[in-house]
RNA sequence: GUGGCCGUAGCUCAGUUGGUUAGAGCGCCAGGUUGUGAUCCUGGAUGUCGGGGGUUCGAAUCCCCUCGGUCACCCCA
């Protein structure tokens, strides 16, 4: 074998079945999550002016280190998106759809970092956005639209964890009051601490350096310094969500990663996850976001999962197995004629999973072939079938024996032992869920 | 960006203090079986030992560089 001439960059990977179908069932269970809340797709550009993400924060490594920019041929300054807020609230400026407007999406977004276990340069998520309410309500309500995708997919050990940041005018006092009490006690502060209080004292909060455990302990509390306004909307958020008996805790220290953020904050841990990537999802409110790009004066929440992350999780937990996308039947051709091409081309548009061999192969190696493809039933044309105008059909799964059918019988044929199997589970139990066992295993 | 560990067949790995032509299991292909898989038996194919350089009579093995993976820090999904 040649060595291959390209690889796959750092950070990014392929993908194979049954991976790809567990990402597949995943976004399509978020998505059909969403849209019965009310939510509509959008599909926003995997790439913006740079200066849309800037927003996301100056002082995060997401925008100063992470960012995947460059300059296109028209010397636009353009970045590939770190995360798909920014660029829905783009959209909302741009379009200005009616409010209050609910989006859902999914997809690729790309950070520069170096790559580790759930951690890559590319990397997928899904989310929902709701621009134009300031309702407490729309915030309990995506929250609770995430807790119920993870229960859904049968993820229990996520904790979910909120906090209010407040409003943009509180922010300053309660900075200042934090600045005071880390400078006072500066030598106490790990070096990289130190470093991160200069540009964002918030984030010094986010550090999990054991050094450090102590003064963030004793550090004010952010909800010590919010409007009455703002702790009377988090009071709601708090109720609407015990009210849904949806399960938190309030962490007082709990800042995102990302500045655009007010008010309402929450971040859910997957307990089967290491701690440096236990963080499967987050969000909260971004009430100044929008007038920044432009968008006028909308508030706006929401939230990201890491489909990634969250399928890391799901391993610890063995949930959310990968869904059986086998074949159903093979068939197999001898003749070489074209029974073969027009059979399979018959069950497909009947609506059946259904494969074959090609290369005019044995029948010993396309019976192999249909044994290892999974499938239930094998189909076979020989030279008997051919001159006689009937079809074999072989049960591969276990019981029952092989035989002929009137080759215009062969749909019915098909379906009803088929059907007769499904019964039994049997269509189900293929070597393709084997492979996935193993999957979560490792 | 910093550091630890690791790179041998498609996969999982073995390979002695450096010593002939680099191995095993699984998988794959073919035959045993003149139409019939999953078992069994027999045979077969695939490796620039991640890449480059160096030391040596001789390197998968030792040294340097580099690329990649992985884990941790950091950051975050």
């Amino acid at each position: 074998m040649a060595r291959p001439t390209f690889q796959a960059l750092p950070g990014t990977r392929d993908l194979f079945s049954p991976d790809t179908d567990r990402m597949r069932e995943l976004v399509s269970v978020f998505a059909e999550q969403a849209a019965t809340a009310g939510f509509a797709l959008v599909v926003p550009p995997m790439f913006e002016d740079v200066g849309v993400f800037r927003r996301l924060g100056e002082a995060s490594d997401v925008v100063s280190k992470e960012l995947y920019d460059f300059h296109d041929k028209g010397g636009r300054h353009i970045a590939l998106r770190p995360e798909q807020t920014a660029s829905v609230c783009r959209m909302f400026a741009e379009n200005r759809p009616l409010v209050p407007w609910k989006a859902w999406y999914a997809g690729p977004n790309f950070r520069h970092d170096k790559p580790q276990k759930g951690r890559y340069r590319q990397f997928d998520q899904v989310g929902a956005e709701v621009i134009g309410s300031h309702d407490p309500d729309v915030d309990i309500e995506l929250i609770a639209l995430a807790a119920r995708f993870y229960a859904r997919i049968g993820l229990h050990r996520v904790r979910l964890m909120v906090n209010s940041l407040g409003d943009a005018a509180d922010r300053p006092r309660y900075l200042s009051a934090l600045r005071a009490h880390f400078e006072a006690d500066l030598d106490a502060l790990s070096e990289q601490s130190r470093a991160t209080l200069l540009v964002n004292p918030l984030r010094v909060l986010d550090s999990k350096r054991p050094g450090d455990a102590a003064l963030i302990e004793a550090a004010p509390v952010l909800l010590d310094y919010i409007s009455d306004e703002a702790a009377a909307a988090f009071a709601r958020v708090q109720a609407g969500l015990a009210a849904l008996d949806v399960d938190f805790d309030v962490s007082p220290r709990l800042v995102r990663g990302l500045d655009y953020y007010t008010r309402t904050t929450f971040e859910f841990a997957a307990d089967g996850l290491d701690a440096a990537q236990n963080a499967v999802g987050g969000g909260g409110r971004y009430d100044g976001l929008i007038a920044d790009l432009g968008g006028g004066e909308e508030p706006g929440v929401g939230f990201a999962l890491g489909v990634d992350r969250t399928l890391l999780a799901c391993d610890a937990e063995e949930a959310f197995p990968a869904p059986s996308t086998g074949v159903q039947v093979w068939v197999i051709d001898t003749v070489g004629a074209l029974d073969g091409l027009q059979i399979a081309d018959e069950i497909r548009r009947a609506g059946v999973r259904c494969d074959r061999s090609f290369d005019g192969r044995s029948m010993k190696a396309q019976m192999k072939a249909a044994d290892r493809s999974g499938a239930t039933l094998a189909v076979i044309i020989g030279a008997d079938e051919a001159s006689n105008a009937t079809a074999s059909i072989r049960p591969l799964r276990g019981g029952g024996d092989q035989y002929q059918v009137p080759r215009a019988d062969l749909l019915s044929a098909l379906r009803a032992t088929l059907g007769a199997d499904a019964d039994h589970g049997s269509a189900i139990s293929s070597p393709t869920s084997t492979t996935t066992r193993e999957t979560l295993e490792s």
